[in-house]
DNA sequence: GGCCAGGCGCGTA
DNA sequence: TACGCGCATGGC
């Protein structure tokens, strides 16, 4: 097989930041490559200065399934640019330059978040790769590298049983997963028309799929979909809005979510990671400033 | 060994 | 509408 490489031109892309940030599952760090699987092709990435490297197998096309999934046009700039200006989001993108949203594919996006509810992200990882190596299908590799798959399709999962979900250690989230694969196969929501709608609609209908509230449904809809307006409101970002925004007083999820949705504008969805981020860096080096001098 | 994790669904008030 | 609880499993 044969090995094909390019070099994407990238400005302020934070590669770590972003494939460990809680929005894809699947990305490794090997030999300073992050390798992964992006549809149906083993890839491994790199950033080198104002340059990120890839690397395929071929047939890799016209590269744009990567492009569009590293959102490799999007201007970050202009997006932060409508974050509000406050403490909690300077302290935020000051924790971290070069953050990104990356567009995945809504099925594996669904059934990925399906699997997340109250779970750490290394064990969401271990699900997910349990996931793929047990149901999905092999993929090119390059020599000398561990075999990897694809992940599974809605039909392949719709056609596995509740032991065998479990199998992969999701407990309770297993006739979830179960129960909309099925949803879906039998036609009850078709997961690309969900791309046309306006978003309330769009949340709608994913709320109709068991085991998707509306965090999981927010989550689809901005790491899939691309609705920027999109905040899904989970532990991490309980805790951040009531510290940083309501430190005096404690507020309802309900007054919460209004806020937010008032507060982030347009791009609600991008500050959000970058929030959710800010507190996972704090807790894991609580000695440090939010400016990072210490 | 208790606490918590990128929640959800259901029963009760 | 608004809580409160149980649900599997594993890292710390």
């Amino acid at each position: 097989m044969t090995l094909s490489r390019i070099t994407f031109p990238v400005e302020d892309y934070d590669l770590d930041a972003t494939l460990a940030s809680g929005q894809a599952f699947r990305w490794k760090l090997v030999d300073g490559w992050w390798e992964g699987v992006v549809g149906e092709h083993w890839v491994r990435l790199r950033v080198d200065g104002k340059n990120l490297l890839a690397e395929a197998i071929e047939p890799v096309g016209d590269w744009r399934w990567l492009r569009d999934y590293l959102q490799l046009d999007v201007n970050l700039a202009a997006i932060v640019a409508t974050f509000p200006v406050d403490e909690p989001m300077r302290a935020s993108l000051a924790s971290c330059h070069g953050l990104r949203l990356l567009r995945q594919e809504p099925w594996e996006t669904l059934a990925s978040f399906i699997c997340s509810s109250t779970k750490q992200i290394v064990q969401i990882q271990q699900i997910i790769g349990e996931l793929c190596k047990s149901f999905g299908t092999a993929l090119p590799v390059p020599t000398g590298h561990a075999t990897v798959y694809r992940f599974p399709t809605v039909e392949q999962i719709a056609a596995l049983t509740e032991p065998q979900l479990r199998g992969c250690k999701m407990g309770f989230r297993a006739p979830y997963l179960l129960g909309t694969a099925k949803a879906i196969v039998a036609g009850e929501v078709d997961l690309e028309t969900i791309r046309k709608m306006e978003l309330p609609r769009a949340r709608e209908e994913l709320l109709k799929f068991p085991g998707v509230g509306v965090k999981i449904a927010d989550c689809v809809l901005l790491f899939a979909y691309g609705f920027d307006q999109a905040f899904p409101v989970d532990v991490w970002i309980m805790k951040a809005v009531q510290q940083l925004y309501f430190p005096k007083r404690k507020v309802s999820i309900k007054r919460l979510r209004r806020f937010t949705e008032m507060h982030f504008g347009p791009h609600a969805g991008y500050a959000q990671q970058y929030l959710f981020h800010y507190m996972r860096v704090k807790k894991r080096e609580p000695q440090m400033n939010t400016d990072g001098r210490g």
